[in-house]
RNA sequence: GCGGGUGUGGUGUAGGGGUUAACACAUCUGGUUGUGGCCCAGAAGAUCGUGGGUUCAAAUCCCACCACUCGCCCCA
């Protein structure tokens, strides 16, 4: 553990890799506006009770294990962000969104952080693209970022996209449903490895995600929660199926995909896509109508989805997806120091302020032609400039293509508008 | 927290008890006057992850730790 590295999870993102997260921003920022999405920046820091919530549950433990906290010398406790919805929802009360035209839409792009071992796209820091709808019980608001989310990866050039979608119920369905599940996990708990009885006691929709084998069968046979949802919210899927179908965009139910904390409501989906690792998901989303309750605001329903621009990046590079290049400055401006230099120094100037891209030849001393050039080579630009005493003189400045075109000398006054 | 894999110049690797730790790429300089790529020559760059142990001798064998990595747990 030396000075000198980088801490546990975090990356250091390299000029080569990081026109993939300009790729990506850009692409995210320029759709979540043209579904209406508004930009939003909140805290990466907020007081620790917004991220601790309800408490109780297994998982809430286990998420206030992997918050980074900060116990502040006036008692506070304050925590960096592991998520964006909570921060939204706080702002929308704190800001008295509920008297915006609703519903609000918003969306952002930032770090967020989880102590927790890292994985490939996995990260201690990574960073989200969030959008949310705040303030809609429409189920064409839940299409709506589904359709965001899929569009996303879409336009970025995936493929082999999938959604895979289902209900959590409701404070009303979802306990019912639970009862349904336990009973029949329990009734089977000899054919339960070690982990996921214990999944049972503590959390049983866990249960459904378990990677031990035999799972598949055994809970192909299990209750589904499709089968146990209220009124309300059968209705609620139905409506979005039928949309999604009006769409003609193609979705799996998956009853395998839950959440066990009571806020979360309705629906939950994720996009899958090929590669990646262990984890298929690109992005999770769903809503949560009980969770501006559950923080001590006004019943706000909200439904929204997150998604980690690591793991995107990791899957445009795995697939194959090129990102666009950076822009290079195309002119490099040689010359051989003293009172060519200056007037170097000036042209460079002049054509950055042009518009321009341009690279001054650095040089303490006077420093070899051949070197600049190698220079210019090594960087890619299409011209140099050369100016020496002869040049500096005259009032010239020599123009060297490096793609064999024939060198000429043009006035210093004319380069700017000549290139 | 648990398990697998890996740690040798900036990067990628070779070397698996013996004296100057090798190679490629990258970097820098030069190949006569002020002209790139290819080529040639040279230079710089490594406490062989860290600490301990075995041995006359450890990059090499043993132990521990650390880091990275993949996965599990968990996933808000």
């Amino acid at each position: 553990m030396t000075a000198i590295q980088r801490a546990t999870g975090m990356q250091d993102v390299l000029p080569e890799d990081r026109r993939y997260w300009d790729f990506v921003i850009d692409k995210a920022t320029d759709l979540a506006q043209r579904y209406g999405f508004q930009h939003i920046d909140v805290p990466i820091i907020e007081y620790t009770p917004l991220f601790a919530r309800g408490m109780g549950t297994a998982s809430d433990v286990f998420v206030q294990k992997e918050m980074y906290t900060i116990e502040e010398d006036d008692d506070t406790s304050i925590t960096l962000r592991p998520e964006f919805t909570a921060g939204f929802v706080r702002a929308f009360i704190e800001n008295g969104m509920m008297t915006w035209p609703q519903p609000v839409k918003l969306f952002s792009i930032g770090p967020i952080f989880r102590r927790e071992r890292p994985q490939a796209g996995r990260y201690r820091q990574h960073s989200q693209f969030n959008a949310e709808i705040l303030g809609e019980l429409d189920p064409a608001a839940d299409l709506e970022v589904m359709m965001l989310a899929m569009n996303l990866y879409r336009e970025l050039g995936y493929k082999g996209l999938t959604f895979q979608l289902n209900s959590t119920g409701c404070p009303t369905c979802k306990p019912i449903y639970i009862q349904a599940l336990t009973q029949y996990l329990a009734d089977q708990q000899d054919k339960l490895a070690a982990i996921d009885k214990e999944r049972l006691s503590k959390n049983p929709l866990r249960v459904l995600d378990s990677k031990e084998p035999g799972m598949d069968k055994l809970l192909a046979e299990a209750p589904h929660i499709i089968d146990h949802l209220c009124a309300d919210c059968a209705a609620h899927l139905a409506d979005l199926r039928g949309l999604l179908e009006a769409l003609d965009q193609s979705y799996t139910i998956n009853f395998r995909l839950v959440r066990g904390i009571d806020y979360y409501t309705k629906t939950v989906f994720e996009v899958w896509a090929e590669g990646i690792g262990a984890q298929a998901a690109v992005c999770g989303g769903g809503r949560y109508d009980g969770l501006a309750e559950a923080i001590g605001g006004p019943s706000t329903p909200g439904v929204g989805f997150g998604s980690g621009i690591e793991r995107i990046i990791l899957g445009l590079q795995e697939q194959g997806i090129e990102a666009p290049k950076t822009p290079q400055p195309t002119v490099l401006v040689a010359h051989f120091g003293g009172e060519t230099k200056k007037t170097a120094v000036t042209l460079t100037y002049q054509l950055r302020a042009a518009g321009i891209g341009a690279r001054l030849a650095f040089a303490r001393d006077k420093r070899s032609l051949k070197s600049q050039m190698r220079e210019a080579n090594r960087w890619g630009v299409r011209t140099v400039l050369i100016l020496g005493e002869d040049e500096v003189a005259a009032g010239m400045v020599t123009v060297r293509p490096l793609d064999g075109g024939d060198q000429t000398q043009i006035p210093l006054s004319d380069v700017v508008t000549k290139l």
